[in-house]
DNA sequence: ACCTGAACACCGTTCAAGT
DNA sequence: ACCTGAACACCGTTCAAGT
């Protein structure tokens, strides 16, 4: 393991337990095992290595995708894995969730970020494209259902982060609300 | 003008020219005309006053929605009116309406930011019901198909203003989406 | 090539006064 | 009640050395 993964480890693990105001260099540095500016031998500066996380973790979830796909599921039930999968990432790990999908200025500024997000788009769209040979999904064009299933589980998640999504409220779950668009788009 | 609007309306001003990171509370007292600390006197810490920003955009935005409801269009118009209005917020001001939609932090601090995004949801919910009654959407609780539009407009915006729709990809644009899923779900 | 320690500018926050 | 100025701890970033 590279000093350079160690960072990036480092940097997850702070993520996960105190949100992105909790990676700091300094505490970067010292969780991986060296002083407080060594990041800046490995990284351009704070924001390139807060990218290089998000890098790896979108190229993790491109991975549980491709299993998905190859695994003997039928063609909907895999996409809904996959968008399932997703629900369970923003839960569990939710500073690095956002930084994947909701980070605006990191992603705009990072090439390497944009390929990845791209690449994990793709597999939606594959998964999307064996639903319609299947016909589990109606004939609309597969780019444009990819992304509109991509952005209503984002979507979903995120008001579910920031608390609007509530049962007290009368609010469907996220999971009450895929099951509803999947109804809605059979027939 | 209270000393406390004016220091909201200079955050809203700073975020809107520098993005969250230009907030500074020493930028923001010196743009009021203050001391680099006077916010401390009308607000606990940074975040709150944050907070009292994204109130006041939501406060704004359901203003806007109560508007457009009372006008003489068709409630499907009205609805798509409204969720129009909420895309040009997310282009216009990328960094407010992150603020208002995407800071599960500051959500979850402050109940009555909660309460401005309830009410928010509330005028979504009242339009959709007006679609329902219409014969404009299919019956599904009013509730779900709320939610449901909020979070696919949102999951949308967010993949733009994130780089993830691009017309050079072959992806379809925000209202692109848009006019599917109200196709999807007419027919 | 990779790392360290000192240093700088900046920021959130607190505190003791001021009117 | 509202504001100011000094002060503190912390952080991103840079730089000059060290191996």
């Amino acid at each position: 393991m590279t000093t350079r993964d160690k960072l990036v480890q480092a940097a997850a693990t702070l993520l996960d337990r105190g949100g992105e105001q909790a990676v700091t260099l300094r505490a970067v540095g010292h969780a991986a095992g060296l002083s407080h500016n060594a990041p800046y031998k490995h990284f351009r500066n704070r924001d390139a290595l807060l990218a290089a996380v998000a890098a790896a973790d979108l190229e993790s979830l491109t991975c549980t995708f491709a299993d998905i796909r190859s695994s003997t599921q039928s063609p909907k039930d895999e996409l809904l894995a996959a968008l399932g999968s997703l629900v369970t990432f923003s839960r569990e790990r939710p500073a690095r969730y956002r930084l994947v999908f909701s980070a605006p200025t990191l992603a705009q500024a990072d090439p390497d970020l944009q390929a990845q997000s791209a690449a994990c788009l793709g597999e939606i769209m594959a998964m999307v494209e064996d639903c319609k040979k299947a016909g589990e999904l109606p004939d609309a064009p597969t780019k444009s259902l990819a992304s509109l299933f991509l952005a209503t589980i984002h979507g979903l998640v995120t008001m579910e982060a920031n608390g609007m999504l509530q049962r007290e409220k009368g609010l469907p779950t996220v999971e009450e609300n895929l099951e509803m668009m999947a109804s809605l788009l059979s027939g």
